[in-house]
DNA sequence: TTCAGGATGTACT
DNA sequence: GTACATCCTGAAC
């Protein structure tokens, strides 16, 4: 498969971010793929960001990840429970990295509802349905993703990302036209100014 | 449909 | 000991 180089993950990581909305997350699992498009994101710059882990270049052991290599994967666990997936962006040093908050499923559906819920797609209530991948810990869920992963490099075989539906084999899946939308980022209240940066995009 | 509250463990001070 | 880039449940409207 055709996948994003690491090329695409250098530069200026909110152009990124906006830029990543649209593209196809592949998690190859026991030699099956679940695709999903990206469709909420939110950057995170260490240098002028108190939201981020790495603000002011302060580095400690879980965010190591963000000062290396762009195009890599940092995973952490929040609230105690929760894994959060980020794509590192930027030059070694410059520890900035892209959180993807949203998805949805284009192939591999049964085995992503099984990994949530348990369920098959058919027993999901109403509910569960509309939330199915709307959320940092929901999309790691649901891709079987965990801290373990952290590190891992996505130009290799276990977790990258495409740009277009041929890319990834399915030519036949539409792309309609959308509109990108800017807001402030969540659950970073204690950030002080930066908690207002318009730094989430969301495809809508 | 919205809201409050609890679950839960790791990293860091 | 405290805070945390969250999610689910159940109750009230």
């Amino acid at each position: 498969m055709a996948r994003l180089c690491r090329e695409f993950y250098i530069g200026d990581t909110v152009e990124i971010a906006r830029n990543l909305l649209g593209k196809y997350l592949v998690r190859r699992l026991d030699g099956e793929f679940l695709i999903c498009r990206i469709t909420e994101t939110e950057a995170y710059v260490g240098a002028v960001d108190k939201a981020c882990h790495a603000y002011g270049y302060h580095q400690t052991r879980r965010n190591a990840v963000m000062f290396g290599q762009a195009g890599h994967a940092y995973l952490y666990l929040i609230y105690g429970m929760y894994t959060c997936l980020n794509f590192v962006t930027n030059p070694v040093g410059e520890p900035d990295a892209v959180l993807l908050r949203g998805l949805e499923p284009v192939y591999g559906i049964d085995t992503m509802c099984h990994l949530r819920f348990g369920k098959t797609p058919a027993q999901l209530t109403p509910y569960q349905r509309k939330n199915f991948l709307n959320g940092p810990g929901k999309c790691c869920k649901a891709l079987s993703l965990d801290t373990s992963f952290n590190g891992i490099d996505l130009t290799g075989d276990v977790l990258f990302l495409c740009g277009s539906p041929a890319d990834v084999g399915l030519s036949h899946i539409p792309q309609p036209p959308r509109k990108i939308a800017a807001g402030k980022r969540i659950g970073i209240d204690y950030a002080e100014e930066a908690k207002d940066f318009p730094w989430r995009f969301t495809l809508c």
